[in-house]
DNA sequence: AGACAATTAAATGTCTGACAAATGAAAAAT
DNA sequence: ATTTTTCATTTGTCAGACATTTAATTGTCT
């Protein structure tokens, strides 16, 4: 038996039962906590590993620090905004260490991103049209790098889920899209794959227009064959040119 | 000008610096990081702030650390297993602290699930069709708490959006649906509703074996409005009943 | 009385030095 | 050859100290 699993630290345990309390509704947005001092006797423990435990709470944005008199450590109000960069981190690396194949990660990502074609065809705004269309625009332009193609891409879309008005969906949603940037910009996409995908952005805005959700529908599915068949490419090339370590240089 | 905005904790710093390394690749899992004192030496800084930046590390799962004369923080793998309760709380969170109706919820929650179904009509196993109805037999169980009752019902989505065969669209799925739990365990299920319920929940079953996908569809937005009048019902009485301090006590 | 400056108290941020506990490797004993 | 012991390394924890920040308080001058 080496599955003895010790019992977890003291800096966990502190960790754990503040996060409790927070998700069960004791500790509400705002209260403040005990002063390090006051928690530290409280849990019968040194000041330096209260600290440790608050830090963990901090990483995941439940608590804020504040200094000076009458600082401390306060409930945090966790907003949309503040969580969606963590859940990229997160969805991105997720993706980069299981072994997920491109095909899974696209596949996955356009079920759900057509998970907002409906609400988007009715809710759609002309300030979010006008969004997408500026990025249609820079798409088009020859001299982009492919960076940066991939960024005006990722904004394109996120355009896109938040037309459907529904924050809730918006944060669910960006982390899939943006999770896939860095897979994204291992293609190279040449002017014929550019002007495939541009063509299938106007059909898009078009179709949010008329408020035809079948056809963003379609719209996103070919643009899901055809980023999965220029992936392939890639991934094939990557294979044969014999396994150089990193897969980011040339 | 109040926005200074102070500089980030030595602490937060080091923390970035080393998560920026890991996402870039510099990294890669397995690998080991400085022990404590070399990190603290390296960064001109005491051990106990190093320590409180690798515990906000390890707070994301980005590090494991073990103890001994081999051990250190070591590049975890992140898995979507370790990933899912991490984003369960942190959607939890979010919807019971950013004042999102149950409405938008619920929303867009089943537009979600709702991107699962083509997938799940093609690839439905034996095995989970059984889990789904093994978990409707449990919900048919008039001596069932409410608790137990949505408890079931969120197995039974799992299993669903686990049909779909996507280990990435499960991740993202699951965040979404038990999300919503601590919502609906807010409402009272009368013994009128939940055989409602548990007559959508067959209609899903029958249809993932005969492989249609517009009927889950049907099947989940019949759900989606059922489920939204019942959280009215209890949010107006909520509000009727004069706002007693808290939400979860009768 | 009111405006401005200095003081003070409370709290976090950081440092130092120490010891405990775990753990694998190497050395010693059988 | 196998088992036991020792040992070095590293994390976990503690205690105490000082630096820094911040808002409230107090003091002073007009």
């Amino acid at each position: 038996m080496k599955n003895a699993k010790q019992a977890p630290s003291l800096s966990v345990q502190i960790a754990d039962a503040i996060r409790a309390a927070i998700v069960e509704g004791a500790l509400l947005v705002g209260d403040r906590l005990p002063s390090e001092a006051e928690l530290a006797e409280q849990h019968g423990v040194s000041r330096a590993t209260v600290r440790e435990a608050l830090k963990r709470l901090a990483a995941q944005s439940l608590i804020r620090t504040e200094r000076g008199a009458f600082g401390g450590a306060f409930i945090n109000h966790l907003s949309y905004d503040e969580a969606r960069p963590q859940q990229v981190t997160t969805s991105t690396l997720l993706l980069g260490m299981n072994a997920v194949s491109f095909q899974v990660a696209c596949e996955a990502r356009y079920a759900l991103e057509r998970s907002c074609t409906s609400l988007a065809a009715e809710r759609r705004t002309d300030a979010l049209l006008d969004t997408m269309r500026s990025e249609i625009a820079r798409q088009s332009d020859p001299d982009l790098t492919d960076e940066a193609f991939c960024a005006s891409d990722v904004a394109f879309h996120r355009a896109l889920v938040d037309s459907a008005a529904n924050e809730v969906l918006s944060y669910h949603l960006a982390g899939s899209v943006e999770a896939m940037q860095p897979l994204m910009n291992m293609i190279t996409f040449t002017a014929r794959s550019r002007a495939e995908i541009v063509r299938l952005h106007h059909q898009i805005v078009t179709a949010l227009v008329e408020r035809r959700s079948n056809q963003i529908d379609e719209a996103l599915t070919a643009l899901e064959h055809y980023t999965i068949t220029l992936g392939q490419t890639v991934m094939q090339r990557r294979r044969t040119d014999g396994m150089s370590k990193d897969g980011l240089t040339s």
